[in-house]
DNA sequence: AATATTTATATCGTGCACGATTCAAATATA
DNA sequence: TATATTTGAATCGTGCACGATATAAATATT
């Protein structure tokens, strides 16, 4: 492995890590308009597409462990977005269902990802980034794979 | 903007979220080796290419606020990484300059960048994220341009 | 049936992130 | 030169992330 190869590590993970979170800044205007942070966002939209799963399952969508879920959901329910309840059939679980101010928030919701989209347009700098980005991918993606085929 | 189109935030957004998380938990057996977490060996590679920056500059370099960085910079102090001192010729800067044993980490270090690259290459899943990753991107990154050349 | 193991949550501790605010030093302006 | 503004750090409060651990329910094993 070359010396650029060596940095290209550091050239993906760092921008995927600052890219991350310049998304989560983004939509912040647009969430905290619900009163939402973006995790809360992410559990809202699986639950609109599919009520009443265990914490479990709702992880299993996110990649996130209970122990970030349980205390998140938690809030939410404090703010009366979602209702806990253990599951009759199996104790140990906790079926999570919106409350109906949970539903109606999806209307609220409709317009972000569009106003989302054109804040990133509107933003060069951002569109930059998300190029430099999608070069730096691909060429890590070309290397991966040359890699893997070497192997074989 | 249609419905595919409007989804491809998430599919782009919540992407870049886990697989940062991801790339972050994969660096984690490798850095704790030496005592560090992500954040702070990020905050070594700025140092190791340029000693002796103001909190401010190393912000700079890794988008991060002080506000992030102050506590973390102190708890690298701590940590006998790095030594505070402010500025003579602007006694509002805090110049950071690494320690001997900060600089000797380094040697440590330099093999890390490989391993994480094996790690990813020998976990098939993660290529699959990346693969997946890149062509959501290359999609997002087609339709960006397409807008903006509309606006023209 | 009694015991061991697994599974679904929850809790605890630590370390980011980041908006808001504070404070002092530096610089700009009247 | 006096005052206003800007700038660099630091602090505070809140909310993630996540490893480690605890607990109780469910399941497997003896």
């Amino acid at each position: 492995m070359n010396e650029q190869q060596l940095k290209l590590n550091n050239q993906i993970c760092f921008p995927i890590y600052s890219v991350s979170r310049l998304i989560t800044k983004a939509y912040k205007p647009f969430l905290e308009g619900l009163g939402l942070t973006y995790p809360q966002y992410l559990v809202l939209l699986v639950l609109w597409e599919n009520d009443n799963l265990s914490i479990n399952q709702i992880g299993e969508k996110l990649l996130l462990n209970t122990n970030t879920l349980s205390p998140l959901i938690k809030r939410m329910e404090k703010m009366e977005l979602l209702d806990r309840r253990r599951s009759k059939s199996d104790e140990r679980s906790v079926l999570i269902e919106l409350t109906d101010k949970g539903k109606e928030l999806r209307e609220n919701a409709i317009p972000i990802p569009e106003k989302l989209f054109n804040t990133l347009l509107a933003e060069n700098v951002k569109l930059g980034d998300i190029l430099f980005l999608k070069d730096i991918l691909n060429n890590w993606v070309d290397i991966l794979s040359e890699k893997q085929n070497d192997r074989k």
